[in-house]
DNA sequence: ATAAGACTAGTCATATTTTGACAAATTTAT
DNA sequence: ATAAATTTGTCAAAATATGACTAGTCTTAT
């Protein structure tokens, strides 16, 4: 696995558009999207909807894994924050996740 | 803080229910809430409204705190687990929460 | 055998949340 | 100052979650 941006995935989204000195309006078009709800993408005020990825991979030739794997930390990241929840209780979560894991196997 | 269960929230439920000997009917009447949809709260089929907890720490006395960490983790876990989420992957996402926890302190 | 209680599953209308689309305001660059 | 780029606000429509009700199964007591 190569290494995830430390940013938000709005941010990162910014990042390659600059890069490629796409304006918003460029990108928004080739994302089938509206300018105006990209530009709050970005600035985190909305979320990028998951089902647009494979685009947003193509038009950066990023892998599409990679990306995913970059908005899934972003997503899981964000309720962390929004939740306020600690490492220590992060811990627990993963042991439920885990919990649930085993769970499933049990029932098929 | 007190060690939490690694079972899912609505597992906890039934448990505390099925201790104190009560029925479906009679716990989703304290809680204001319908049985037949208590009973997919306990089956994981639904989420628990996080509007009911105050309620459900009064009913079976628990401190509130200790009951919305037991909600959070489970809420945390599922999502770490609906999204198949690895413990590397799961590192990132805190560090990425740790990038937003920074970011809202120097915007203040 | 059947009646009653406990639980589960399905459905549907309503409430809540998210998204798309547009207009208008603000910022940036020339 | 103008034009392009970006941001903000609003609102209807789409998607999702919740509450309420109905019907069903299963167990237990009579």
């Amino acid at each position: 696995m190569t290494s995830l941006m430390k940013t938000t995935f709005g941010e990162y989204i910014r990042l390659l558009r600059t890069e490629k000195e796409l304006t918003l309006t460029q990108l928004a078009a080739k994302l089938d999207l509206d300018s105006a709800n990209l530009s709050k993408i970005e600035n985190g005020k909305r979320d990028f909807d998951e089902k647009r990825l494979p685009k947003l991979a193509k038009i950066f030739r990023i892998n599409l894994k990679q990306l995913s794997n970059e908005y899934l930390t972003d997503q899981i990241g964000k309720h962390i924050y929004e939740t306020n929840c600690s490492k220590q209780l992060l811990q627990v979560a993963e042991e439920k996740a885990e919990y649930r894991r085993l769970k499933s196997t049990k029932t098929i």
